[in-house]
DNA sequence: CAGTATCCGATGCGATACTG
DNA sequence: CAGTATCGCATCGGATACTG
């Protein structure tokens, strides 16, 4: 039996969403993935085949739907209205996990792909710098095993930013030596960022002002708290 | 591997609450279950030795405390803030599938024993009769294979009301035949108990009164909306 | 790139039996 | 009653290969 046999909502909500993986796939849906290729960015652990099979199942449960791409090959997916309804859900859950789940991060948690995606999606587009600015960050401390590129590219231009692992065509402004598990906590918003710089384990090499600016490129808009990435 | 693999918050609480039974299983103690048993008759389907995994489990994930019960054998679970504080996260989960997952009920959803659960736990206390009432419920339309109480015995004197599954010793006053369909409709709120006299799927003998007053039996405190089972 | 198809292994989970 | 222990199967899901 693979249903609850149960008649409350509550089991039925379960049945399509208390199943691995799912919960993450629509986090990324709800942050705007709509590509196959970027939404498996956001669970670079799923397989590929459960992914797929994922989408189906949530198209048949109403959660999403999808289209073909007009230029050739692929389908854009994104929330109905059903899904975007679990918005609130999601949150709640991120902020529950933020409170209550064990703070000290994992080696296995750390993925510096995962760290930028999340970055890449929280500009805070009007605290920008006028001026195009352009950091590249090295990772030190990655976990072993797990593909990941160690340096990434930070472009920013009020009001856009972007996110690359590769250089983009400008000069670099300003350099960042980052161990991965500490600017993941300072994204997490369990440190700040000069805490990270006080205890060497991130190193920013720049105009002071720049290295000042850095950490306030992020957030939500018009609010001073850093954006926790859910 | 059995957990994400990422840092970010909502993984994190999803490795904990999105496995199969595990958000019914809090539901049933954000509904004041307390002992093995009282959790079991929440999650009939549910095998026992699953269930005791599930209640270690959440507890080392600081879900749960139970200790010992004074007089003898069990222990007593209940939650912990932390797990309190996932009402909201359960009752949105509930809301969510109250509003989008299909209306029609399918047979294997249907279960007596739950329902009654149910309504037993949402008296509308101070709407209660000031004299006892009794009503007997007989019910039709129980699906097939599933072992499950034919009569049941619902026993209220403002401010406290009973369901079980024995006759109390005091006199009946109401006595319903309900398909057991037409009553789960009722009670998630799709359609009103009237209704089901009307059609036939629900017949109740005893004072006009007593039978006008029946609905109003269950609810919130104060309300005058049907209490949802979440 | 954007999936689909197939295969196979781990483990999640249910059934049953056992215990104080 | 309130669990624990054991077993075995099914299905979930990951790896790999294949396709337009």
């Amino acid at each position: 039996m693979t249903g609850y046999g149960q008649f409350c909502p509550v089991a039925k909500a379960c049945e399509i969403l208390a199943e691995r993986w799912t919960p993450l796939l629509v986090r990324e849906l709800l942050a705007g993935g709509r590509r196959f290729s970027e939404l498996q960015r956001g669970v670079p652990l799923m397989s590929k085949s459960l992914l797929a099979d994922r989408l189906k199942s949530l198209e048949r449960s109403g959660i999403l739907k999808s289209a073909p791409l007009a230029n050739g090959r692929g389908r854009e997916y994104s929330l109905t209205e059903a899904g975007e309804e679990l918005r609130p859900i999601v949150e709640g859950l991120g902020q529950w996990g933020w409170k209550w789940v064990k703070r000290s991060l994992a080696a296995d948690e750390l993925d510096a792909g995962l760290l930028m995606l999340d970055m890449g999606r929280h500009f805070a587009g009007d605290r920008l710098p006028a001026k195009r600015v352009v950091a590249r960050i090295d990772f030190s401390g990655l976990p072993r095993g797990r593909v990941a590129r160690r340096t990434w590219w930070v472009s920013v231009e009020r009001p856009e930013g972007e996110v690359c692992p590769d250089p983009p065509s400008f000069d670099v402004d300003l350099e960042i030596d980052a161990d991965l598990a500490a600017l993941t906590r300072f994204w997490l918003g369990r440190a700040t960022l000069a805490n990270g710089v006080r205890t060497g384990a991130i190193k920013m090499r720049g105009p002071r002002a720049l290295v000042d600016a850095f950490p306030t490129w992020f957030g939500v808009d018009g609010a001073s708290t850093l954006r926790r990435p859910w």
